[in-house]
DNA sequence: AGCCAGGCTCTCG
DNA sequence: CGAGAGCATGGC
């Protein structure tokens, strides 16, 4: 079955979708102009396929979808409504793009990315899960963890001779045990931490949702870093990739500071509160600019 | 081969 | 309090 969806305008789903060229075939990838994942749809496993139809001027996605079991036309809204997160569709960038005009560096990125989304995951807490996992060390090795927790901890969608993965629920997550956690590469501690806050949850002890509805990121920053196992840099991860926070900026990261480093002073090694004065000059804008400032640098753009 | 990579907590002085 | 150790794997 399909469905089209409109974006707000402007929207490149090329550039936006290319965050997830390098993923797994099985989990989530951008492959020839296709881009597709399980989602969560009720207690239905849904895969859905999305390629491009419009242009960034007028961008239109074209949405495939199936399961093993029949899909009801009713659950078409909440399949748009997903999507439309997933890549946060409807998001106005113009406000952005005005907003940093005064930041030369910034405003010729956003010429140069014009179009580009951030994307969003379909829950809080596989943001905040992944953000855990990616502490300390390097994305490739982070990806390649997350990826092997996924498999041994979320449920399948086998459709003919292909299976996929959806993202491990917080009950699969509390139930596993540390040792199956680590044999994922995880650390003792960080098994600790994922099969604790999976249990917080689930006990209904830590709701990740209501902090959508917060107005002060600061509060959920508070709230989240009193839980062991999440510290700042962690829950403003969270925040950008899992609740469209875009305001926060896991400002102290050693990758951003990098990325600042190079486009900002010329590849100068830099203190934290050159930095922090970058990122303060991007406003209420700081998340959605570190991510462009960050793809920009892994898509090798030069200005 | 060894060192480092988008941190966090715990321990010690 | 502040500094320092330990953690895990993959890439260079």
């Amino acid at each position: 079955m399909k469905l089209t969806i409109t974006a707000t305008a402007p929207f490149d789903f090329d550039l936006s979708a290319k965050v997830f060229s390098d993923g797994d075939k099985q989990i989530r990838k951008y492959e020839g102009g296709y881009f597709w994942q399980v989602i969560r749809v009720g207690d239905k496993l849904i895969l859905v396929s999305i390629k491009s139809l419009g242009n960034v001027d007028e961008p239109e996605l074209s949405v495939e979808f199936e399961s093993v079991v029949k899909i009801p036309s009713r659950d078409k809204e909440d399949i748009r409504e997903i999507v439309s997160s997933l890549f946060n569709l409807n998001f106005e960038l113009r406000p952005f793009y005005e907003g940093v005009k005064e930041d030369e560096v910034m405003s010729k990125l956003t010429q140069k990315l014009k179009g580009l989304k951030s994307p969003t995951t379909q829950t809080v807490f596989e943001a905040l899960i992944d953000s855990i996992i990616e502490q300390q060390i390097s994305l490739i090795v982070a990806h390649s963890l997350e990826n092997k927790v996924i498999k041994a901890f979320g449920e399948t969608l086998k459709l003919g001779e292909e299976v996929y993965y959806a993202y491990p629920t917080p009950r699969a997550l509390a139930s596993a045990t540390t040792g199956g956690l680590r044999k994922c590469g995880l650390s003792f501690k960080k098994a600790e931490y994922v099969k604790n806050i999976s249990k917080l949850i689930l006990e209904g002890k830590l709701d990740l949702d209501k902090f959508k509805k917060y107005e002060d990121i600061g509060e959920i920053i508070k709230e989240l870093d009193e839980i062991k196992g999440i510290g700042v840099w962690t829950a403003e991860l969270t925040l950008v990739r899992g609740m469209q926070k875009l305001e926060a900026i896991p400002a102290d990261g050693l990758g951003l500071r990098r990325c600042i480093s190079h486009y900002y002073f010329n590849d100068r090694k830099i203190s934290a509160e050159e930095a922090r004065r970058t990122t303060e000059g991007w406003g209420k804008w700081k998340g959605l600019a570190s991510f462009y400032l960050i793809m920009a640098e892994r898509l090798g753009i030069r200005i």
